[in-house]
DNA sequence: AATGAATGAGCTTTCATTCAT
DNA sequence: TATGAATGAAAGCTCATTCAT
């Protein structure tokens, strides 16, 4: 019993020092950029010592791999809430998920840049592809279905749910470019107006003026 | 004269030198990755010895800042010839330009791998966003007017030029992601079919059935 | 005495402890050698956690010297047991000792693998060098009053007890490293046959065909 | 042909760059023992930089085989020039083999210490091993036909050619230890007397008092 | 007495940069 | 202009040692 609650104590511990170390990364990862990312760097910004990573990551490449892991999954698990959260019908789902992609908290310059970050190794680290291919994917299908059902509700012709997914999926990371490399011009509020003006077009009956 | 003759000659071999070497930094960034690359990768690559990058470029920052003008000034060029090959009217220009994004010899993963490869770093480099900006506005731009005139010639009502632009922007620059990540499952065809529907959907006078 | 009881319980704990460790140690030099033995695989060769050795030890140099003793103890325990055990006469007493040193347990390839780690290092570390060096002295000084002996007993003329000493310390030692270098051709029945060979040589009367 | 005769010199100057750092490290070895010999030894001891081992045998690892082979080429050079330098007849050659062993430039402390650092590694290093191996078969295999001629030219019986090799071999090698281990104590013309004694023993007729 | 997380010095290795040729 | 040997700073990683539990 003892023994047992000892245990647990020492794997959450040694799980919150993993989390506390993966944010961390992102926080070098955005504002230094991956390639000059040390991982004594990490190690400060988490108030810790050198040898810290090694011992709870075992490499640099572990380190970046969990962390993208994180990243993903915490993107998802905002994806999932924002999902049920919203209102019952597809459409008011399919806006909440556009909603949650440029959210300030979301589509913000520091975590954006550390999905670009990734992404530019992509082509050269299949792992990486993989977890950022499943993400999009996961992101995809449940925009396709949306579209579906609201096709088939609405009784739109002309109209494929697959384009739709393809043109808001590829929009929403499209947007987060912008707001990586334009900071400046990037505006929130006309991306969501945009968007909304396209979604008026193809489903005027759902999303009325 | 023939000193000016030589000095030109001079100068051109030394722009053949400087493009032989960005050449080699592209394929070593798309193959290796940014981080991976070395002076001595992008030398080898260009059959020539280890000195060399530091004898044309003084510095490997400047080497790959380089490299960036050149991605950049390559696509302008690209984008200019196909803004004027196309036919008159800004429908046909539009429709040209999104083709250019999407054709097999711009949409490749080795090229686009190297355009997020510098997107990547472009949080810790203001010199990398500037760039990439400046292209970026100068694609909007040129949407954003040509949106502005097929507006204005179909009279269409609840669109704006501003939206259409972004909606496109971003459209192209996700599409690029699918190509990297899901090399797999991108499918060029059905993503122009996306962007088609999009376009009848907002004009469809100018893009009918 | 319940305190006395108790403190002699405890001190043989530690020294079973210490000796655990000690196996441990030879254990893994035996595997990987001394320099890629680190206190990590001492402690998980015990099957214990990481911090033990110094617990025990206080300094990694400080187990190994501790070894060496050990090892160095346990080889003189094991040649006075044969020596004893042998029947009187120095000619069997010399027999016995050299059959001790070609003796499956003690000339094994781990075993001796140990030794030559230690004699390794014997140059840059004079504490080491005194533990080899005593053991040796040791062994050289029983060959060579039982030499002594056996020539007087036979008269033998042309032999000095000195040399013999020599030849014998040196070849067994040196057929330590046959066992260790060559262990597909080593043949310690053949080893035992030049051995012997050498000792009818020089003394045949004492050791007949 | 000026090429050529470049990369001559280039190659001859790699050559004995490596040689250089060889020697260096061997230096070390002796010194600090092999454990606690670092690369940043072996470059200050050549008088070089940092960087210069990997450059030139691309990892530690590597420059220890290295340097072990060249021990053992040049300990063959010695014996092959020993061998043909000596008197025509086998007793004479093998009498030049073992005096080599013992000659002070290779009985050194020094240079036994660099054998027995490689030997104590054997056990966990397969490639040590293989190339120790090779060298003491040459030897073995050669004193072993000396014996042989010996013993046809002379009629000895009750001596086999492999037993004195064995006898010789471990010798030797064992007398390395002891200059080792007991710098003090041991003394290379007993040590000679002692072998010549054993060569008196059993070839009576090539080696007379 | 024992654990194992944490430290930090020190190691090997990499690599941009320099420079004699 | 071009080479490639050499440099040395800086990186990732290892591991003996410490210490709170």
């Amino acid at each position: 019993m003892v023994a047992t609650a000892g245990n647990a104590k020492r794997t959450a511990r040694r799980e919150q020092r993993r989390r506390q170390l993966i944010d961390a990364t992102m926080k070098c990862i955005a504002r230094k950029g991956m390639g000059s990312t040390t991982l004594a760097d990490v190690a400060g910004e988490a108030g810790l010592s050198q040898g810290i990573v090694n011992l709870h990551f075992e490499s640099k490449e572990n380190l970046l791999t969990e962390t993208l892991h994180h990243l993903a999954d915490e993107y998802k698990a905002q994806f999932n809430k924002a999902y049920e959260n919203s209102g019952p019908g597809p459409a008011e789902k399919l806006l909440a998920l556009i909603e949650l992609d440029l959210r300030p908290s979301i589509c913000d310059r520091r975590k954006v840049a550390v999905w670009f970050a990734f992404w530019g190794e992509v082509k050269s680290r299949p792992t990486y592809r993989k977890i950022c291919d499943e993400r999009d994917q996961y992101y995809d299908d449940i925009v396709e279905s949306l579209a579906r059902e609201i096709i088939t509700e609405g009784g739109y012709e002309g109209v494929t749910a697959e384009s739709v997914a393809i043109v808001l999926t590829s929009m929403t990371n499209g947007l987060w470019l912008s707001c990586l490399i334009s900071p400046g011009s990037f505006d929130r509020h006309k991306a969501m107006l945009a968007v909304l003006e396209y979604l008026r077009g193809v489903f005027p009956r759902h999303f009325p003026q």
